[in-house]
RNA sequence: GUGCCCGUAGCUCAGUUGGAUAGAGCACCAGAUUCCUAAUCUGGGGGCCGUUGGUUCGAAUCCAAUCGGGCACACCA
């Protein structure tokens, strides 16, 4: 469907051909070889820079060269000429009886136009969200979860078989602070005074239910006993409130994991002294000392024999260790085993999505995973960079500690799950997003997401104004007469909507959701300046009710708008509206 | 100090993985419009792509330095 694939394959012909002829020299490799549109669309349709890239290893000069090959490509179908420019680009323009035909191709392909075959089935595991059970997830954690979801969707549309999964850290130090915040409020609960909350626990006023919670059920069953009876019940208790809280979260932006894996499973199961014995098999295990970290200062730094994990091997900067001093595994030593779990069921292809502020583990467990998997897996890791919260340019301070973080809860209520999640995603992942609320909410073309859910309620309200002037328009095939396409606006928009399986395609394979919002915006952009046309010159109006087939034709086009725009928006998750009004 | 990311118009940002004369929105300037299909429209000015070298037919894009900003850097997660 992406049309670029096949002119790009006739114009490889072309070149086998002129081998052939030996007008090519034998041996060439065409892999540089692309086929885009040209920056200056008067330049024409597409554009090859076959011939600058084969000047050099054929020893012709590039322009006549691109002669040569332009001579072959003047018969091919759907071609109405080919020019050579600049250093030796070639230049194609196509007849306007291709781009009808496109829309036709849209048209039948209906939501299904811009998937494609590019994964071949591939399977992904995509690891992403994965907040600490310690607490509800805030708006920031929010922009991983969404980009990562959108990603999910893309890659499922260019044929990516996608599992999407959360791993939930239960185990650990973390985890037992969360028991023992939950115990005191649970005294609490139980009519206790128990002061303010020390230093290191989670002081968050979303404990006080959970322990409320346990009081009511059991009473004072727990009050007397020492810490070991009480803290794994209580432990596991507040990880399933927690994460009732976050699902129910991500439930409100859309997001649904198909599997989530705990860390404390993976020590139960014996699973994270298998892998580790796995490394240690292959040498890359051995007791050792770290050295200090240089120019940070650390308190009651201390060189300590510890069992480490040889990630240099594999491009890390250091070594790190598996084993914490009290003999139970770190957080690292959990992590290989849960990757390495991923891997035995199946998923060489692994991406995890993660806030900005995990850069620095990031080396050590891609390192870990060539490892254990002995290369055959891959792990990809997509960082988020953070996102200021602003209303209206004014900063939003947020703080865990201090308790002024902002649930994710809270901001789709207030500027709704659609325009969250379009929000989220619209920004280069790795870039830092300013997310405005004012902006966010603002209902006029200024806001991207209103500009292109306006551009679909404007289409199907033409469209349902269509059906009134003609009423047999839906029954007739929308083929027929697209001929009377020749406004130049009208064809901009056609290149526009063809172009969007090639869009597509580009932000699957550089994991990049955002550049499909520009696209998005652009079909939106063109369609609203012809619908504004039509204000001044009636002649240029979507439905003329004394011309039926131009109006068909013209009712086809935006009908290709709003598929288009309604299928991109899918991606994101955004619900294409039909009427802006409520 | 080290690693990763960012640096493009006054502001907010795109930039088709190395292509032709670097784009859009806001703001600014100049016109049009009060009619209608639904929230105005059209045009214009504005740039040393942080800086300096390198790679090649060709660099905002790749490499090396350098400056500025962000994040991270012990057994936490």
């Amino acid at each position: 469907m992406n049309f670029f694939h096949h002119f790009r394959n006739e114009i490889l012909k072309a070149l086998e051909n002129l081998v052939q002829t030996g007008d090519l020299p034998a041996g060439l490799t065409f892999e540089a070889i692309t086929t885009e549109p040209p920056r200056d669309p008067t330049h024409g349709d597409l554009a090859t820079n076959a011939a600058l890239i084969l000047s050099k290893p054929a020893q012709k000069n590039p322009r006549e060269l691109a002669q040569l090959i332009a001579e072959k490509l003047k018969s091919l179908p759907s071609v109405e000429d080919v020019s050579v420019a600049g250093p030796g680009f070639i230049n194609i323009k196509l007849l306007p009886s291709f781009w009808h035909h496109q829309l036709v191709t849209i048209l039948e392909k209906g939501e299904h136009y811009g998937s494609s075959n590019l994964g071949l089935g591939e399977k992904i595991n995509l690891e992403y969200v994965s907040a600490n059970p310690t607490g509800p997830i805030h708006a920031g954690h929010g922009r991983v979860a969404v980009v990562a979801d959108v990603l999910a969707t893309l890659l499922e549309k260019v044929g990516y078989i996608i599992l999407r999964e959360y791993y939930v850290n239960d185990a650990g130090g973390q985890a037992e602070k969360l028991a023992k915040s939950t115990y005191l409020r649970y005294r609490e609960a139980l009519g206790e005074t128990i002061g303010p909350i020390p230093e290191g626990y989670y002081p968050g006023d979303y404990l006080k239910d959970v322990g409320q919670a346990i009081a009511q059920r059991d009473g004072a069953k727990w009050k007397d006993l020492p810490e070991e009876e009480w803290c794994e019940p209580f432990r596991a208790f507040a990880v399933t409130a927690m994460m009732t809280n976050i699902r129910e979260a991500l439930g409100l932006m859309g997001i649904t994991h198909d599997v989530f894996t705990c860390e404390t499973d993976l020590h139960r199961s014996g699973a994270i002294d298998a892998a580790i014995q796995d490394l240690r098999a292959q040498g890359l295990v051995y007791e050792g000392t770290l050295e200090a970290p240089r120019d940070t200062e650390i308190e009651d730094w201390e060189p300590r024999v510890q069992m480490l994990f040889r990630s240099t091997q594999f491009g890390d900067d250091s070594d790190r260790a598996l084993q914490k001093s009290n003999g139970t595994w770190t957080y690292f030593a959990g992590d290989i085993a849960y990757h390495y779990d991923k891997f035995k069921r199946g998923y060489t292809q692994m991406i995890n999505v993660w806030g900005a502020d995990h850069v620095g583990i990031v080396k050590r467990i891609t390192a870990a995973v060539k490892a254990i998997t002995k290369g055959q897996g891959q792990l990809d890791v997509v960082l988020c960079q953070m996102v200021k919260f602003m209303d209206g340019g004014e900063p939003l301070k947020m703080s865990k500690r201090a308790g002024t973080f902002i649930p994710v809860q809270d901001v789709i209520e207030k500027v709704g799950r659609d325009a969250y999640r379009f929000m989220m995603a619209s920004r280069k992942n790795e870039a830092q997003l300013d997310f405005d609320f004012q902006k966010v909410m603002d209902q006029s073309k200024d806001n991207p997401i209103f500009y292109i859910q306006y551009a679909h309620a404007r289409c199907h309200s033409v469209m349902r104004m269509g059906q009134e002037t003609f009423p047999e328009w839906e029954k007739t095939s929308p083929a027929s007469s697209l001929e009377a396409l020749t406004d130049p606006d009208e064809l901009r928009l056609l290149h526009l909507l063809a172009g969007w399986p090639r869009q597509v395609e580009i932000a699957a394979l550089a994991r990049e959701p955002h550049r499909l919002c520009y696209a998005l915006y652009d079909i939106a952009q063109q369609f609203h300046i012809m619908w504004n046309k039509g204000k001044d010159n009636a002649q240029l109006r979507f439905i003329l009710p004394h011309n039926p087939s131009l109006t068909r034709a013209r009712l086809a086009l935006i009908q290709g708008v709003a598929t288009i725009i309604g299928s991109g928006l899918a991606i994101f998750g955004v619900t294409p509206l039909k009427e802006m009004r409520e």
